[in-house]
Formats: C-alpha cells, sequence, structure tokens
DNA sequence: AATATATTTTAGGCAAGTCTAAAAATATTA
DNA sequence: TAATATTTTTAGACTTGCCTAAAATATATT
C-alpha cells in the first residue's frame, strides 16, 4: 500500500503569508505575531486574522487564538521552495537577461508563483546550480538545504582596520542597490572598516582606494566576511 | 499639453478572456457569441456576461446585449501582446531548458501573465528574437505586427504525389504532440501525400521513407507549405 | 489590584469571479 | 405566424481576500 502526499494547491495570496511567516520566523526567533504579519504583508490585522485561520485549517501553521502563529514542517518546506524559485528567478534574470539586481526583486515577486517542479529543477540546471542569488542570498536545493556562511556578519560588527568581502545585502530596494551601484559596491567588493562614528552608527570605509562614508541603514543591510 | 495613455492592469482572468475572444475572432470572422466564449474559457454563459460587461466598460471590447462581443483596438493589442508572451516563453522553455514541445503550453499560460515589459523585450532579446514558437506558430513583434506564412495551408488542403514540409501544429495537446513524435514528425519534417481516402477523410503520407496513416483529426492539425 | 493601553479577534460589508435556476430574448420550425 | 427550441441575461448565492468599526483579550502602568 502506497501513501500518496497530496501536496496541496495554493493561491498566491497564500503563498505569500507562508513566505512572510518565515522570514519573520529568522528574524525573531519566536511565533509570529498578527501585528508583526500585518506589518510585513502591507495589511491590516484583521487580514491577517482571516487568512491565519485558514492556513491553520490546512496544517501549515500552528494557530493559537492571541498567541500567534508557527509554521509547521510542511508550511516551512513550502516557504523554503517559494523562496528557491524567487532566487532562482533572480539570477536567471541578472545572469542571463543583464537585468540589474536592483530591478530582479519585484519580477521574482510574480515568477515564484509559477508552478512546476520541473521547471524549477531545469531552471537550476540551466543556471549551472548556483549557490548565491545577485544579493548574495543562499539558494535552497532540491531537498530544501540551504547553505548559509559561517563567517557571515553585519557591516555594523566588524573590526576597525580589518579587511573584509561585501557577500550580501538584506534590503534589495532599488534605491538602496542603486546608491550601492553609485559608490561601486556590489558582492564580492573588498572593503577594509577605518572608522565608526558613535553619534550616528555611520562608518567609514576604504573602498578602490577612496574613503566612502556608509549611514547606519546602509551598514546595518551589508552582510561581510573577513577577507 | 501631454497626452498620457494610461495601460490599465489587468487580471489573470480578463486577461484570458481577451486572448480566447482574439482566438475565436480569428477562427470565426464574425462577433463572439456568449456560448462560443463560454466553450472555449471552460466555464458557464452566466460567467461570460459578467465578465464580458466589465471588459466592456473598460473599453476593451465592444458588447452589445444578445449581440456578441468584438474586440476594440484596445483589446487587440492586448490580445497580442499576451500572444507574444506565451509564445516567447515557450520558446524559452524548449530551446533554453530542453522541454518537449508537448510540455511548454500549459506553464506558458501561467508565464504569460508575468507583468514586465522589459522582462519580455530582454526574453526576446536573449532568444535572438525568434520569429517562430515550438508548434510553428508565428510570434508578434514589439509592436505587434504578426508575420503570417502566406504559402501555409491545411494538410487536408493538400495535393496528391506533391511534397510538403510541415511548419506547425495547431492543436497544442499533449497527446496530439507526443503521437506525433512518436510517429518522428516535426516542424521542418518533409513529407509527401500520398493517398486521401473520402470514407473516413484520413490520408497516407511519406514520411522517413516509410508510410504513415493520418487521421481526420490529426490532418486537421497540421499545418504545411510546399516543399 | 484596578485602570489604561495595546493587541487581536469578531462582526459585517465590499469586489471579483464563479455558480445554478429562472426569466427574457432570439432563432427555428411546423 | 404561432409554437417550440435555443441562446443569453438576470437574480441570487457562494468563495476568496480584503476592509472598517467595535468587542474581547492581553499587557502595562499606576
Ligand atoms: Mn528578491
Ligand atoms: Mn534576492
Ligand atoms: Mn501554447
Ligand atoms: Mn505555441
Amino acid at each position: 500500500m502506497t501513501i500518496k502526499v497530496i501536496m496541496q494547491e495554493l493561491s498566491t495570496s497564500e503563498e505569500n503569508y507562508i513566505k512572510a511567516i518565515y522570514a519573520i520566523e529568522q528574524a525573531e526567533r519566536d511565533t509570529v505575531s498578527t501585528n508583526a504579519l500585518a506589518e510585513q504583508m502591507q495589511t491590516k490585522a484583521s487580514s491577517v486574522t482571516d487568512m491565519v485561520k485558514k492556513l491553520s485549517a490546512k496544517s501549515l501553521i500552528t494557530y493559537e487564538k492571541y498567541k500567534g502563529v508557527t509554521l509547521t514542517e510542511e508550511g516551512i518546506a513550502i516557504a523554503i521552495k517559494l523562496i528557491r524559485k524567487h532566487r532562482l528567478w533572480e539570477t536567471f534574470l541578472v545572469e542571463k537577461l543583464g537585468f540589474g539586481w536592483d530591478e530582479v526583486h519585484e519580477i521574482a515577486e510574480q515568477l515564484e508563483h509559477i508552478q512546476s517542479s520541473k521547471l524549477t529543477q531545469k531552471l537550476d540546471a540551466f543556471l549551472n546550480y548556483p549557490k548565491f542569488d545577485p544579493h548574495g542570498d543562499p539558494i535552497p536545493n532540491e531537498d530544501g538545504v540551504i547553505h548559509k556562511n559561517e563567517k557571515a556578519r553585519n557591516l555594523s560588527e566588524t573590526d576597525l582596520q580589518e579587511a573584509y568581502i561585501v557577500i550580501g545585502v538584506s534590503d534589495v530596494s532599488p534605491s538602496f542597490l542603486k546608491y550601492l551601484d553609485k559608490n561601486g559596491i556590489n558582492i564580492g567588493s573588498k572593503i577594509k572598516v577605518l572608522q565608526r562614528y558613535d553619534f550616528d552608527q555611520s562608518i567609514s570605509i576604504e573602498f578602490n582606494g577612496k574613503e566612502i562614508n556608509l549611514s547606519k541603514t546602509a551598514v546595518q543591510n551589508i552582510t561581510v566576511i573577513p577577507n
């Protein structure tokens, strides 16, 4: 007797909620509150309550009134599949179609919902099984395994006078990425941390021979490893 | 004073209706009836009436009660853009990802709704501005121009003992395309029409040295040009 | 502990897209 | 042309996903 796993069809909205819950779970290591989810989804708390009941009924999250939600194993698997598709498509758009890294997130938000596991698998092969997307984020493999870089840290947690390599950005808004482009900073850029200003938590770095000042907000959105 | 053309955002459902109306208009050269549209959309006539009112309010079709619908200029432009995207994606899936021509239609049905004119343009360039999709259908260019082959005709309208080249298929169902695959018939296949059987309107052709019998239904779905 | 504040849920409503059943209009046929 | 059949529209209902306003619960403050 064979057991058939029925992978339920999810709406785009349901998928986006799953992704949002996953993202919050990764950031804060706690159950996800209704308000936090409403914030992430740019919607109202009452809408979140509605959706959260539906996802709970489908066993993709556990939900207790007034106590927030957590993804189930199945929910996590779905979230990771979506992230995999999102990052593969972003890689395709940059590597094959020549888009800038600031242009691909919005399009990938649409493409990640295309339903075809064969497509995902063939896209992965076509791209030569890339490990990271254009923003330096790791791409989960077909089994859902994500290889995080152990040495990765936020630029705000670095030592003075030490050399680092930029390996990722956590804000993918076009304005931030264009700002980095203007300064020539990209994934792989070699930098040295020169000074840290306590009054506004900005820092100055050496990059390509010149000194660049980065605001607190910019610094918080750059991930590096020691060089 | 500049006139700004506001390209309205359409839902996937609205887009599919526009495409369906266009397809029927091409086939029968007449206004499109509610029932014909319901048949094409695999839905009920009452649902069609509802949608037809909406599209009419958006000036994408002209609609008169009990008299069927016609696409407006704007409606036609939208239909052609969708067909362009559909066929470009099918080409991508076959040429770049290695899908079979029988596997791509369903996936392209999803991909054609991705919103980004820059994506369409870059995909076109990446594919080297292909003129035809994997089923031999012409791909509209960025200006909406479709180059139809003047010499194209249905296999049912061919002369005996004459040589032809298969240039297209009008049924894209996997079962039909797999049937052609089994016989080795593809776009570009050189064939000779041997005989025509009146009693069931089947024909026999010579292909690759061997004789193949094709049913009426098969014949009706193959497009050829004289060799 | 009682009160005030913040968070979350419920109640009720709206738009899109679909359906069934019934009514209205059009087309066919006797 | 009148009856019959077919097509199309309307009426009313359902689901999904969202909203606002109000009620319920939980948390913070005095
Ligand atoms: Mn992204
Ligand atoms: Mn990314
Ligand atoms: Mn197709
Ligand atoms: Mn095609």
